[in-house]
DNA sequence: ACCTGAACACCGTTCAAGT
DNA sequence: ACCTGAACACCGTTCAAGT
């Protein structure tokens, strides 16, 4: 569809805070009002551009060690949105993230289960994943917005560049060292942990089978 | 001041999504115009909003053991923000997050040390658990505000009903408790979870003095 | 069927003018 | 100093009317 790919290039060229109907039926070239045979509104078109996208995250391969199964899965949600951040932000502010995610939601639950974790503790595994991919990339993201608009110095960096030593001895020694420790993409190191973590607790309250 | 008043009544009783600058104006009793002689812009009142909520929040006794020490911080953020979960939408939205909340990152980061990190390492580990944080946070904050807003049934829920048991077994076999599932708070318990997959990494790379 | 202009009920913000 | 009405440049959406 027209509309789709014109919506799909202003949010490219643009960001999603500045697509507006009237934008994108300019850019459609067709009145705005024409819009609304096509969309119902525009959290419908949104919600329509968070699904097409959402279908083509591709299916990784999947490992035969379970617990690396949880981790390429996680990892290919985490790329594919990290890659167009803001369908994070529908898809939280929004309910109706479509089946196209599912496979995720069942591989991981899936790999937790066959770690030897009951059912409620691969749910509950998969949701502590789930938030952590997505503030991960929610602050990533805002932080890499605000980089591009503001000219240099952003407001975090020079609040601690001016700390008192004494009350915060160990950021004051960090404060030149952390843009820089900031800016590294540890998502794949800390997700790892959170399974480690994750399945040894639940080993705790529920040892598997064989360990 | 009178006017940061009634924006906080007023995102207390409409949302923060609702809140204007002409409505807080007929709130406060004023012209829209006469708000600009206080704040600068929109942006300018949610910061202070942020900010004047930031310095309330308490700062809990802290135990002696560090692990111990990183979770109450983190808790201690996380209950404060989950209280009024909007705030976090600026937080990451906005780059002016005051001194109030350093005590928790130091607080953290000193903890990590203390538990043997190097100092990149506990800087990656507050990161970490941030993101996780946030993402919790925003996550479940959207999903109640659904929950009440919507009449019942989620477009999420229902998809889980109907899901293909041959190509979803474990997401088919869960579907009726998800939704209980789901609204459970598992935030502290994936915390510990997360804390200690983080310092036994941590180790890994570089064992602490004294195991 | 598909499209549209006019219109409605809103926004944030500026600025010259009032007390 | 503090406040304000008029105005500007926008929004999303509806609806009767056009082809």
């Amino acid at each position: 569809m027209q509309i789709m790919a014109a919506a799909r290039l202003l949010i490219d060229r643009d960001g999603w805070q500045k697509l507006t109907m009237r934008r994108l039926a300019a850019e459609a070239g067709t009145a705005p009002t024409t819009l609304y045979h096509h969309v119902r509104d525009k959290e419908d078109l949104l919600t329509q551009l968070l699904n097409d996208y959402a279908d083509q995250i591709p299916r990784p391969p999947l490992p035969a060690d379970p617990r690396e199964r949880i981790i390429t899965a996680a990892r290919a949600i985490h790329d594919s949105l990290a890659a167009w951040p803001w369908i994070t932000e529908i898809l939280t502010a929004d309910d109706r993230a479509g089946e196209a995610a599912m496979w995720m939601v069942e591989t991981i639950v899936a790999g937790a289960v066959d770690c030897g974790c009951t059912t409620e503790q691969a749910a509950d595994l998969y949701r502590a994943i789930w938030y952590y991919t997505v503030g991960e990339i929610l602050v990533r993201a805002n932080a890499a917005r605000r980089r591009g608009e503001l000219d240099r110095p952003s407001h975090r960096d020079t609040l601690l560049s001016k700390l008192d030593p004494a009350r915060f001895p160990h950021l004051a020694a960090l404060a030149d060292r952390w843009p820089a420790l900031a800016a590294r993409d540890t998502y794949a190191q800390g997700l790892r942990a959170f399974v480690d973590g994750l399945l040894a607790n639940a080993h705790d309250d529920h040892p598997p089978r064989r360990a």
